[in-house]
DNA sequence: CGAGAGATTGACCCTCTTCAATTTTTGTGG
DNA sequence: CCACAAAAATTGAAGAGGGTCAATCTCTCG
């Protein structure tokens, strides 16, 4: 779930002066590396590289290049289903390491797309394999991060598999809440960056099961929606919603 | 997918005299350690631990304590969605390395439940966790099936957000059969270790609509099945079941 | 050989999809 | 800044895919 928290209190690290809100410092800090190993780290660190709504980071098929986490701005991943049919895998937010899919076989699987103007940072995937080769933290720390995303892979399918519509729709906005709240950012009121075919897609559901869900749910009083502008206004419902079947 | 292949051919390391068919042996020779480093890592092998049919490997909770490899048998991985719903995650057959849903937090977010009566080998994760970062092919290894996990759980995603139910019993179907053939087993004539009930869960579905896809399946010739020994009479017809659309 | 779990098949029903019409939002150019 | 077009979202009605319930059959395995 590469949940870091950012906030600018918790940050004293003068790396942070070069690219405020760099989440590969960020995720560096977590790894528990020495000032040393730091600033080697840092210095590896590609700042700021802007992306254009609609732009693709990575296609399907790709080298594998480059890792990077997004700086800002919100991104999905989908997995091509060479039919015409894709799956969203994820939707990417600040903070969240992106490449995974392409460890396995140096190639990426899924494409990455940005859902408005965003920015990211990134390091050549060679620099980051010799990096962690070098530096024994960092390595935990890479395959910690790995661990994390197929524990939420889990959870995803234990969604896809056996949640109904609606509870897959509550489990969502808890889940971009928990996400939000992680950052710092307003929990309980916040804009989806994704259209409702988007999450459709990411949950296993068409557009319109997506929208009225959200009526649903907005009927019952435990959310409030306006288009994308979600107010949570009663989460324990929603929790809810997710655990009791039907 | 952690496909290792393991034919008794080609297997002439004297490592295997210990323990022939050694999954986790298989997996260090895959990662090209030298023979020093292969000694030190063969060295840790808990060798040939049994479990009987529905023994627990390790619970959903439990602490890390060791990763195992299925040396002989099936088992299943599920989540837990703390309402009574659980959510198989994967079948596992030999070769296949058990624990990296736990790397995240050190506690496995799975229980693994042998489907028959299995062996599997083990190594304490305290001395992985020391061998990985001793040796670095070892961690890169680890990482690369890592990465294998986190791409076959995305395949699994599309298949459950975005398969209908016969596709997904075709896709099923000749999963099961490429991994087979990856181990030198028949691949076209295989046995079910699991229940229908298990199939169901895995792939979203109820039991009664395994059983018909199967059936439905059988009428087209594509298959034969006889309780739990299926015949793939028409991997290209299958294939084209999972593909096109509807 | 018998009991109990597992599998198959049928009938009905419900959730979600599909198709369609309308409204709202977004984005672009005059 | 407004106007217009295009995209996105909502809502309704009808239909289908798969779930649910139930009866029967078939395998294990003690």
């Amino acid at each position: 779930m590469n949940t870091i928290r950012i906030t600018k209190d918790a940050r004293p690290d003068p790396l942070f002066d070069d690219c405020p809100d760099c989440g590969f410092i960020a995720w560096g800090l977590c790894a528990q590396l020495t000032v040393r190993e730091s600033a080697e780290f840092g210095k590896r660190i590609e700042h700021r590289r802007p992306r254009k709504n609609l732009e693709h980071l990575h296609r399907a098929g790709a080298v594998l290049t480059s890792l990077y986490i997004i700086r800002d701005g919100f991104m999905k991943s989908m997995v091509d289903g060479n039919n015409g049919r894709d799956q969203i895998t994820g939707f990417l937010m600040p903070g969240d390491l992106i490449g995974m899919d392409a460890i396995a076989t140096g190639r990426h699987q899924c494409s990455t797309i940005a859902l408005k103007d965003s920015s990211v940072c990134g390091m050549a995937f060679a620099d980051f394999e010799q990096l962690t080769r070098d530096i024994p933290a960092l390595q935990q720390h890479f395959q910690q991060t790995l661990g994390c995303e197929i524990a939420r892979d889990h959870g995803m399918m234990l969604l896809l598999g056996a949640m109904r519509a609606e509870e897959r729709v509550a489990a969502f906005l808890l889940n971009l809440s928990r996400r939000f709240a992680a950052r710092g950012l307003p929990e309980h009121h916040f804009c989806l960056p994704m259209t409702r075919q988007d999450i459709g897609n990411y949950l296993g559901l068409t557009l319109e099961t997506v929208s009225r869900a959200f009526s649903h749910l907005a009927d019952q009083q435990h959310i409030a929606i306006h288009g994308r502008d979600v107010e949570i206004r009663n989460a324990e419902a929603l929790n809810k919603v997710v655990r009791s079947n039907h």
